[in-house]
Order: structure tokens, then sequence, then C-alpha cells
DNA sequence: TTGACGGTTGCACGATCATCAAACCATAAA
DNA sequence: TTTATGGTTTGATGATCGTGCAACCGTCAA
């Protein structure tokens, strides 16, 4: 399970990850939410397609997976998306709440 | 010539233009210029190529292009952009500059 | 009026992407 | 040990994307 160091995060991987109405929608809901089993998404779509958008996420950087039993636990990497782009996930986070 | 407007901007069509690293140093250059003849950008890219990304600026709403006799001005939308999506640009033009 | 200049448009090509389906893999419960 | 649960992986498919090439178009200068 690849994580990227906080120094290696690009901004258009950052920026693609974040472009997608349903990774922005499970990056918003995690902000809400603090953490999230993959599986809370409220999302009409297949499974695999939603570990998709999670690899997404997590291979650019924006969240962080830890397993716990038989679940996965998401986390936004606030603190390193901070360090590495200051404003950047406020800034989406306040424009993705419409 | 298409620009959409303000209240049209869609946050997912603004971050995918603004996750593609010639369009993300186009972006850095408008800001540091302020205006931009189109053919101005420092990028080995064919024409045609340039002109595309300028496109995608200028349709996703990042950008105004007006025509100046043969040329081309591109400014960036920032009021309209930071009225929308505040603090999105300026993150991501500090971002940019890495 | 002819030509050069700055850009756009159309087409084509390979690469990437979002989605689904089916198989698989751990872990926990029966 | 068997079964169910939560999620990943591996194709496959259609759509979109980035790029280059060639042709085209409007404007300005000879």
């Amino acid at each position: 399970m690849f994580h990227p160091a906080t120094a290696d995060l690009s901004l258009p991987s950052v920026m693609h990850a974040l472009s997608d109405p349903v990774r922005l929608a499970i990056v918003a809901q995690l902000a809400a939410a603090g953490s999230d089993p993959c599986g809370d998404v409220d999302v009409d779509l297949h499974k695999s397609t939603i570990s998709h958008h999670y690899r997404v996420l997590r291979e650019a950087g924006v969240t962080v997976t830890t397993v716990e039993g038989r679940t996965r636990i998401v986390r936004l990497r606030r603190e390193d998306l901070d360090t590495r782009f200051p404003g950047l996930l406020d800034a989406v986070l306040r424009a993705v709440q419409n």
C-alpha cells in the first residue's frame, strides 16, 4: 500500500486527484467525518470503482489509509498537504461546499 | 470564443484545468506577467498544442482571452475565481512556485 | 494584392481514465 | 473449518486527454 512521502507530493497529481466529482465528494466527507471506513461513501458506484478512487487519492498523497481489522480507515493528510501546498486543501474544501 | 459565466465555474473543471504541468506553467507566467500574448509561453510544444492548453484554461474559466489585432491577450480571471472559489487560485499560485 | 505572422481547427494516434464485472484475499464470525 | 464481510486486483470497454501535423483564417506590412 503505497503512500508518497510529504516531500514527494506533486501539485499536478494532487490537483488531478481533486478534479473528479466522486473524489471531491469523498474528500468532503472525510473532512466532515474526520476518518472513514472505505465503504461509507455515499455514492452509487461499484465497489471496485470506489476502491479505485481511494487509490488515486492515496497515491497522490491526499489521504492515508490504515488497515484496522478487515476495514480500511482513510484520513486526509491535512498537515502534509498544508506543508507542501499551504491553503490549498482548505480552499478546495471551502469550494466544494458550493 | 466561449467563456463561462462566473456563476457557472465548476470546481472539477477548474481543478482539471490546473492539473497539467504545461497549463500550470502558463498560469504561473500569467500571474507573473499580468497578461500574455498566446505565443509567449516558455515551453517546447507545437503551437496547436499550446493553443489547446489555452482553450482548456479559457473554457474552464481560469483565463479570459481578448483579440487585439492579430494577437490574443490572455489574462487570469482572478476576481471571478476568487468569487466562486476564495483562496484557491492564490493557493495554487503559491504552490506552483515549488 | 501579395505575403508573412499569430492562432485556431480538424484529424489522427497513443496514453490515460472512469467504470463495471468477476475473481481473489484477508480477517472475523458461525 | 466453513462462511460471510470489506476491500483489492485484474482485465475489458468506451471516453477523454495530450500531442503533432497539416490546413485554414484574420490581420498587418510590403
